[in-house]
DNA sequence: TCGCTGACTAAGCGCTTGCTCAGCATGCTG
DNA sequence: CAGCATGCTGAGCAAGCGCTTAGTCAGCGA
């Protein structure tokens, strides 16, 4: 592990570069916590505490702990996608794209397994225009990966009887790495998405 | 859908019989609060209400908040292994059992989506003593899920390189419907279960 | 008729929550 | 140097939390 899933995702951020780092402490703070113990069961004293400062200060960078929480899942679905649309628009038929997205994707809800947790978990909690905007990135997401399953069907290197179906197992398979996999886990994560690209081509009806 | 997926889960409680309806509505309330808005963004005035009573009745039939929740997510893992078990324990082959553990354990996450969620998603806010006994609850699952494919590995009848890896994929998938699927969607619990049936096995490199 | 029990409620206690605000040190600018 | 913006703190407010308490009342055996 090289660098923490929250540095991957704050290039990502707009203006990120022009920010206090405290904004980024607290970031990095709110993603640990809400991954940990959930939105509600954390509180902003947790979240200032672990980023070395008082309650108080948090609202200098922050609205409210709900913007926190928006900004972390609108910053985690758009690097989603983004992987999964340089994955899906990549080099190779079908099939290789395919195992490259899959492979891509397990290693990032691995790796990232904090993020993928608030991003995948705490949807609930976001407000509703926060809401809004990473329902259309999820579809988005989902609409990426069916698109690749109908090419492959179309060029004969897939079977698929229902591709809603398929794209649903697909990113669920992925999604869910985030909610068990831990870094006592024995696989690396690129052992991980080596090992699921090869399963989800096979059902796929992928020749292997 | 015949029933809600409470009273699926309701006759597996210890003394179900004997006890007051009261109790049943609390559970229920409890159910659709906590998996609707998670553990910690319900109030006991929430399932109460719910409930139609006082939040002072709440604590007649349970000790605390945490208690409900421990009943719930008990009840629920013993509801599966229950499931599996039996699945994994029918006539056939391994091929076959193994499509009829997939569609019954799609099937139950799907129409017990609500159950499911608490089941799954809370576990961080159980008490620790509750968390011991359900933690071994999953574990048994997993290992009955590991046993099936090994014993389709050793029939000839599954090509798996990785047995828990596969193992995992199998459950996540299963377990993951109970995030996404809602009763807008387009797909019964058993057409579902069917596909997924046949998703994995060729995920498992049965011959189909 | 009686005392008793079990299910329930109205009221509210002690505490924590998200968030605010007056004030303070620091460092940049004219 | 004064003036001011910036980043922050200590103290604390209003609201809401889980849970408790004192008391009501219907039902029941003796």
């Amino acid at each position: 592990m090289t660098s923490t899933p929250i540095a991957d995702l704050w290039p990502t951020l707009p203006g990120a570069d022009t920010r206090p780092e405290a904004a980024y402490r607290l970031l990095q703070a709110a993603v640990e916590s809400f991954a940990e113990r959930g939105f509600h069961a954390t509180t902003t004293r947790d979240i200032a505490t672990a980023a070395g400062m008082s309650p108080a200060a948090l609202y200098i960078h922050y609205q409210s702990k709900a913007a926190l929480l928006a900004e972390i899942s609108q910053a985690g679905h758009a690097a989603t996608l983004t992987l999964v649309r340089g994955a899906a628009a990549g080099e190779g038929g079908p099939a290789e794209r395919m195992r490259r997205l899959v492979e891509q994707f397990t290693v990032w809800h691995a790796r990232a397994r904090t993020v993928g947790r608030v991003v995948n978990y705490e949807l609930h909690a976001l407000p509703e225009d926060a809401y809004a905007v990473v329902a259309a990135l999820r579809l988005d997401i989902e609409r990426e990966v069916s698109e690749l399953i109908e090419a492959g069907v179309a060029a004969g290197d897939f079977q698929v009887s229902e591709v809603r179906t398929a794209a649903r197992a697909v990113t669920s398979l992925g999604i869910d790495v985030s909610r068990w996999y831990t870094e006592r886990s024995s696989e690396t994560p690129e052992e991980l998405g080596r090992r699921y690209g090869e399963l989800v081509l096979r059902m796929l009806g992928a020749r292997v």
